[in-house]
RNA sequence: GGCCCGUUCGUCUAGCGGUUAGGACUCCGGCCUCUCACGCCGGCAACAGGGGUUCGAGUCCCCUACGGGUCACCA
């Protein structure tokens, strides 16, 4: 069964690039009816793997990702590792090394100097004597001195190592019987059945040395694919001052996870012309051979107009539910449809569509000075008292928008008057700035008593300022 | 520095030997209009450079330049 897998290493929270790679791999695993497994790389056991692996599942909770069986942590399988280490410890295909690390320094430096490639020189791969004393060995595995490594990229194409290039015999247990990561991984994922290996491809001159360990072990190699980095808008590694990288943080700030997917699937990966994927798109036509070979960069406007296209389409219930998390209740509201409508074209995020939400549904505290100087004279005053009557007393039939257009156009024939004398005023009146949607619109959600309330409290503000002259 | 990978508008990308090099974001015009948005219409803008192969190259090959990754008893 096709099986892919997430393996992050515990940093405490889970950043768009690693949630790209693991939405890449989620979906393969999905489309295949094959499995997606999360295991956490804690093999240096410095860091707190438990809560890394709850900010990782709450993330994918957000984003709708799961993972089939449990986390597997390899902090918990060290016995099993060193199963393996014995074995091959046993076959000869791996052995003690009695080097010191100052022993070791020394020799780098010195392969340095002569401008040489620091590595390993193999003194002890053959070693028959008595051990030096006081140094606890490491246990390193034999490598292939010479031939080639080659394996063939879904994403890149065939990839070939020299072995004399890239390979020395490297380390598989540290001094303490830890074993270290290239070793690990490959035991896993062979042991999970891993299939398909989608990575960053910062990985991919790790992938001859995981090699080495597959062949050794006799292991089935899978299938690779190293997805290009995503760059910073600079064209440099993306890092966490880039932005707010932790991809809670798009929760935070007003994003709907379906425009965050959409946004990272795109970014490296396409299907002709398509820009906008639906889950189930993406699961039916996303496909690793059709990812960019090159690194990309982030593109914060593109994730923008992203939300806000998902933002226009989402249902009302769906909206309503959001703006919940944003300090907008308007749950009870009997013109919540109306609200939600008139604010889902003009925000971008969540965060924007609570804050006009608010402005609407909350009398204003004060008035936009600039708007105030540019649209109110004494002659809008006078409308807008006389509008205020006129709206106090209209017959009982002021609900939807067209109802208050209906009336509002019969008032300014009335009084010869043009849209754009009342509607700014009236806007002022209503939100406090010269900003907001349509004026019938947000008469119809305030409603008429209160309407009129406004219209009476900023046109009492106006006349008792006396720091403004009309 | 060695090795590996990469290079189409500012950005994300389509292209898979013959295209006026297409789309999207951004930006700039215009329309709509009660403001702001949305929407619609239009515009600016790219094959890194040089050699080959070929009747013909963004597409294939080589070199150069640039960018990235990686060279640990980190993962």
């Amino acid at each position: 069964m096709l099986t892919t897998r997430f393996a992050p290493s515990p940093t405490g929270y889970l950043h768009i690039g690693g949630l790209r790679t693991a939405l890449y791999s989620y979906l393969w695993a999905r489309k295949n009816s094959g499995r997606f497994l999360l295991r956490i790389e804690d093999t240096d056991l410095k860091r707190n793997s438990k809560e890394a692996a709850a900010a990782i599942e709450e993330a994918f909770k957000w984003v709708g990702l799961s993972h089939d069986d449990e986390i597997v942590y390899q902090s918990e399988r060290f016995d099993l590792y060193k199963k393996y280490i014995q074995k091959l410890l046993d076959e000869k295909k791996a052995y003690y090394c009695y080097m010191s690390r100052e022993e070791l320094d020394a020799l780098r430096a010195e392969q340095q100097a002569k401008k040489e490639r620091p590595r390993y020189d193999g003194r002890y791969r053959d070693f028959n004597g008595t051990p030096p004393e006081g140094v606890e060995p490491v246990v390193r595995i034999k490598a292939p001195t010479e031939g080639t490594i080659t394996f063939e990229d879904g994403i890149k194409g065939e990839i070939s190592f020299k072995a004399e290039d890239i390979l020395d015999d490297f380390i598989i247990a540290r001094a303490d019987g830890t074993p270290t990561y290239n070793f690990v991984v490959a035991i896993d994922d062979a042991l999970m059945g891993i299939t398909d290996v989608i990575r960053g491809d910062d990985h991919l001159s790790n992938t001859p040395k995981q090699i080495v360990v597959y062949q050794a072990l006799g292991f089935d190699l899978p299938k690779f694919y190293h997805v290009p980095m995503i760059l910073n808008p600079n064209g440099k590694k993306l890092s966490k001052r880039d932005g707010a990288m932790d991809v809670m943080e798009y929760k935070r700030m007003g994003y709907l996870p379906e425009a965050l997917l959409n946004f990272l699937v795109r970014l490296g990966w396409s299907h002709g012309d398509q820009e906008i994927f639906s889950f189930q798109e993406m699961l039916e036509l996303f496909d690793p051979k059709d990812i960019n070979k090159s690194a990309s960069a982030y593109n914060a406007e593109k994730l923008l107009w992203l939300n806000a296209h998902y933002i226009k389409n989402a249902s009302y219930e769906r909206l309503i539910s959001e703006l919940q998390e944003f300090g907008v209740n308007i749950a009870d509201h009997d013109k919540k449809e109306i609200l939600v409508d008139a604010l889902r074209d003009r925000a971008k995020t969540l965060v924007e569509f609570a804050e006009m939400a608010k402005a609407i549904i909350h009398a204003p505290q004060h008035y936009d000075e600039k708007a105030v100087k540019k649209f109110i004279n004494n002659e809008a005053i006078e409308i807008l008292q006389k509008y205020a009557a006129y709206i106090k007393i209209y017959e009982d039939t002021l609900h939807i928008p067209v109802d208050f257009e209906k009336a509002t156009k019969a008032f300014m024939e009335k009084h010869a008057l043009k849209m754009k004398q009342l509607a700014q005023p009236v806007r002022i009146a209503m939100v406090g700035s010269s900003v907001s949607p349509s004026v019938y619109d947000v008469l119809s959600i305030v409603g008429r008593d209160e309407v009129v309330e406004r219209i009476e409290k900023f046109v009492k503000t106006l006349l008792h300022d006396d720091t403004k002259s009309f």
